[in-house]
Parts: structure tokens; sequence; C-alpha cells
DNA sequence: AAACTGTCTATTGTGGATAAAAGACAAAAT
DNA sequence: ATTTTGTCTTTTATCCACAATAGACAGTTT
């Protein structure tokens, strides 16, 4: 197989949802616009859709001719694109799995391992290694530098630096300014999530990543809001795997980002810092803890 | 062909240069080490020169017959490897052929254009995409940001972050630290320059990314360090493109670098960031005046 | 005993092939 | 006049094959 289809069986599956709500689709342009695809696609998704007896196309007219079933859809599995599949492979291993620093790498057994070919692995080391856990000997196998508490040190230190600077600009950002109004969408909706934190503590991680990525984003400068994947990936596999006083953790943390968000609401630069560095220092302690 | 094999000739040619200085090679375990490629590449170039009657090769035994001519050497053309070649070629076409900001790059086009497949222009674009020049639109093109103006500021932000960060640790080595003796190094061939600068001033470049390099390295931050590689491209292939004044603005540097050495060694915290300051300062210009 | 060589195997780097997906352009429909 | 569809071409994502290179191991030499 040359390239699995995967954008087409996603689409398909968001489609649809989309069907399930109306009498008959819109034009293909907009299908495509709607569900990020080009028209190749839409038409590859009508076709099925007909295949089915979901629909009847005949060019503009797409009329629904019945509710769709859940054998409709593809499987969960078939829908993932091959380098999130690689990438949380790979993470497994690095994390889960005792991946001792120093470790070697290899594409070839990586590659079997998953099932995929490898420059598939290959690429998305290239790609990964712009986060500091691994490293290409040329011509040779690459080497696993572990996720250790040196990493975690250099990281954090990184990331203090950038969002101390990024916090002190968005005080800076006009009034009408639209990050206002997303800050005051993700202030509420800390509020929802402390008034109903034992069953909702688990939106916390996703929470925590919009409000920080607005606040690099305010930087206006392209390698710190790229820098922030690197910590959006770590913690973001890091939660999957360091569950334990999650509940407590994730209610400090929403505390902080309310008094945070306060103090950046004020735009007084000292208590702007006084409140980002109360946060971060928390949260690289939260990361250090998990790392032994 | 699979593989070019540039390893072998750039180590051949080198090796070239040890046979000149000696009567008899030593092993072929610390000949790899020397050199830094494998015994099998060692093997194939003994091969090589037994097949030029330039040794006589006899399990231990590797007697020099006569001393290299120049047709003997790989010419230099073949010596490069290929990644080396798309990214000068890329380069090229992105500084000095009128490149516009938003243009669609084409892995097809760029692999027919260097004569190379698809698979290593593609992992050249990958490895690039970290230095923010371009952006990829996934199952699409990729498209060029652009050297513009906005990028250089973007830089110079995050490098004075960084620098004035690693001066500050710089100054808090232990004495016997061997950066200081690097410092030391560095200074006088800062000396030797100035010296005569008229004739050396084009040895300037490098000599600007081995102390800055070593200022960094002293953060002991991989993000830090690793940032430092974004330097180091825009400003080797930008001071290729924009060489005018060039022995007035090296001769300036120079004595600015002096100045913040000197700094450096005071270990006076507020002394060395006005010297690093005024320094980076000045980068900046220069790097701002030649975009536009 | 330590280092070196001969031989063999495994892995990386790179071009080429192919299905999936994007996208261009003209003809058709509103 | 704009938007939509039908058709076709181009490009990307991925696998595979093969030469270059690295590396392992046993036997040999110092």
């Amino acid at each position: 197989m040359a390239k699995q289809n995967t954008v087409f069986k996603d689409a398909f599956n968001r489609c649809l949802k989309l069907l399930a709500e109306t009498s008959s689709l819109p034009s293909e342009p907009e299908l495509g616009t709607t569900l990020g695809v080009s028209r190749t696609t839409i038409r590859a998704i009508l076709t099925r859709m007909e295949e089915l007896q979901l629909l009847a196309w005949d060019k503009r007219a797409k009329v629904v001719l019945r509710q769709p079933k859940p054998e409709d859809y593809y499987p969960a599995e078939e829908t993932d694109s091959l380098s999130d599949i690689i990438e949380r492979s790979f993470m497994r291993r690095i994390l889960a799995g005792g991946a001792e620093p120093g470790m070697q790498i290899n594409e070839l057994e990586l590659a079997r391992d998953i099932g995929t070919g490898t420059t598939s692995v290959r690429e998305f080391l290239i790609r990964f290694s712009r986060f500091g856990l691994i490293e290409k000997r040329p011509n040779s196998h690459w080497i696993l530098k572990g996720f250790t508490r040196e990493f975690a040190l250099e990281l954090t230190e990184v990331r203090e630096m950038f969002e101390l600077r990024s916090a002190a600009s968005f005080a800076a950002l006009a009034p009408d300014h639209p990050a206002w109004a997303d800050l005051n969408r993700i202030e509420t909706l800390h509020h929802e999530i402390l008034a109903d934190i034992d069953n909702r503590y688990k939106e916390f991680s996703e929470l925590d990543e919009r409000f920080h990525l607005l606040v690099h984003t305010s930087s206006s400068n392209r390698f710190i809001v790229d820098f922030y994947d690197i910590i959006t990936i770590v913690f973001h596999y890091h939660y999957q795997w360091n569950k334990t006083n999650a509940r407590e953790r994730n209610a400090r943390a929403l505390e902080e980002h309310l008094d945070y968000i306060a103090a950046l609401r004020s735009r007084d630069p000292a208590r702007i810092e006084t409140a980002c560095r109360r946060h971060l220092k928390s949260a690289r302690e939260t990361l250090l803890q998990s790392i032994q």
C-alpha cells in the first residue's frame, strides 16, 4: 500500500455526523471547506455514501436516504494518520518501557515493531529530534537522551523565560485585541471546571494547553510559539502516564491560573510576573516529582 | 544509485593527507578513530590506495610507496554529502532568487531541479522546518515564510534572551573550567585577525560562530545550544550574500567581542550585560540592514 | 592479555514506484 | 456573474529495493 486512506476515512466519519443532522448535503466545495479536505476526497465520500444507500446523489442533489448506523462508520483505529500511530508507539516505548538514557534507537526495528516502512519512521524521528530527546549519529543509529531530570530542568528554564516575556507582552495588547475575549472564555471554563472539579478535573490538561498557548501566542514570535509544541507533547504524554493526585494538582493549577489571569487583566507588570512565576514554579515541581 | 559514497571519498582525501606525512599508516581501528569512520570504510580506502600504488598493504604492514599527487584526490564536488548539496541549493533559491514570502515549495520540482530523489528533499525540508522559514500544509505543499524583517526580529529577540542568560552563566563557571582556556584562545585569534584586518577580515565569520557557540554552550541547556544552529545557518548564508562593508563591520564586531570577552573575564554581571547588549544590538542592526 | 585483521550481518541513506489526495480548468447550472 | 460539477494532471505519503556504511565476532598476531 502506497498511502493509507486515513484522510478519506476520517473525513467520511465526520461527514456521517453532518449527514445525521440534515436532509441534504451542501455543495462539494462547501463540504470540502467544512471538513478540511479536497474535492477529490469529498467525491470519494459521496460515492461511498451512495454505495451504502445513505444518499441519493445526482449532481447538486444530495438527498439523505437514511440515518447512519454505527456500522457505517470506519473503526477509529483506521482513521489515525500513520505519523500519529508512530508517535504514540514511540512515546509508549520511551516513556513506559524502561528506556534507559543512552540507549540506541534502531529505525528498522522500530519500523518492524510498528508494522510500517522505514521511511515513515525515519521522518518521524527527524521531526521528533527537535524536542531534544533523541540525537542522530549520521550513518548510524539514533541515541535516546531520555526523559531525565536534566531534560525537565532545561525545558522548564526556557519555558519560564519565554512565558514571562509573553505574559509581559500580553499585558501590552490593545484592549480590543481578540486575545482578551479568548482569555475571558478560558477564565469562564476555569470557573466551570472548578465548580465540578471531582467530575471534570480531567479536562484540565486540554484547558492548560489552551491557556498557555494563548499567552505564548501574544509574543508574536514564531520561535516562542513553536517551542510550546515541546511543552505540549511532554505534558500530553506525561499526564497519561502519571496520574497520582491528578485531581488535587489540577485544582491547584486552576486556582493559580485564575490568579494569573487576573494579573494579566490588571496589566500590572509586577503582579503579572509574580503570578506567572508562582504558577510556573509549581508546574515545574509537578513535572520533576513525576520523573523519579 | 542507492547511496552516494561521499563518506568514503571524503575520508579517502583526508587519509591521503595523513599518508603524505608518514612512511606507514597505523592500524585500521586507529585510522577509523582518526578519520571518524568505520573499519569498513577504512578498508575500502586502503584497498583503493593499494590500487593506486600508493601503499603496500599486507595485514598490519601498510607501507607508503609514494607521495599522493593532486589527481589521486577525489574532486571536492564529489565529497559533499547529499544533504549539504540540497541545503546549499535550497538556500540559494530562497536567499538569492527573488523568493516571495507565501510562495509554495514543491518537493518534486525541487528534487528534479537538484537532480535527486524526493525522499532526500523531503527529509531536508522536515529538518529545515525547525528554522521557522518554511511551514508544511499536510498532504499538500510547503509554504515559504521568507527571510523577512519579522523573521530577523523574532530570531534576534530569542537570541538576545538566550545569550544574555548564557553570558551570565558563563561568568559563574569554575575558574578551572575548560571554557576559560577556549576563551583565551579565541581572544588571541581576535588580536591576530585585528592586527592584519585587511587580509584576514574574512576569517571573522567562523570565529564569530565559535565565540558565540562557546558562550551559548555554557548555559548547559540543549534548547539554547540547539537554537544557535538557526543563528549559524542564517548568518552563514547571509555573509555569503551580503558583503557590503564587510571589512569595516567585522573590525567593529571584533572590537565589541574583545570588550565582551574582557567583561566575561571580569565576572561582573552588570559589565557583562552591558557589553553583551551592545554587541547584540549592533549584530541585529547589521542583519536588519542587509534585509532590505 | 590486548589489539588487530578477516569475514559476515545489520542498518542507514537514497532513488523509484504507486495509491491517495490535492488541485487546475473547462463546461454546466443557478 | 458566480458557483458547481466533471474530468484530468500533479503532488504527496508510503513502501520497497539496493549500495554504502557501520558494527559484531571469531580467529590471528604482537
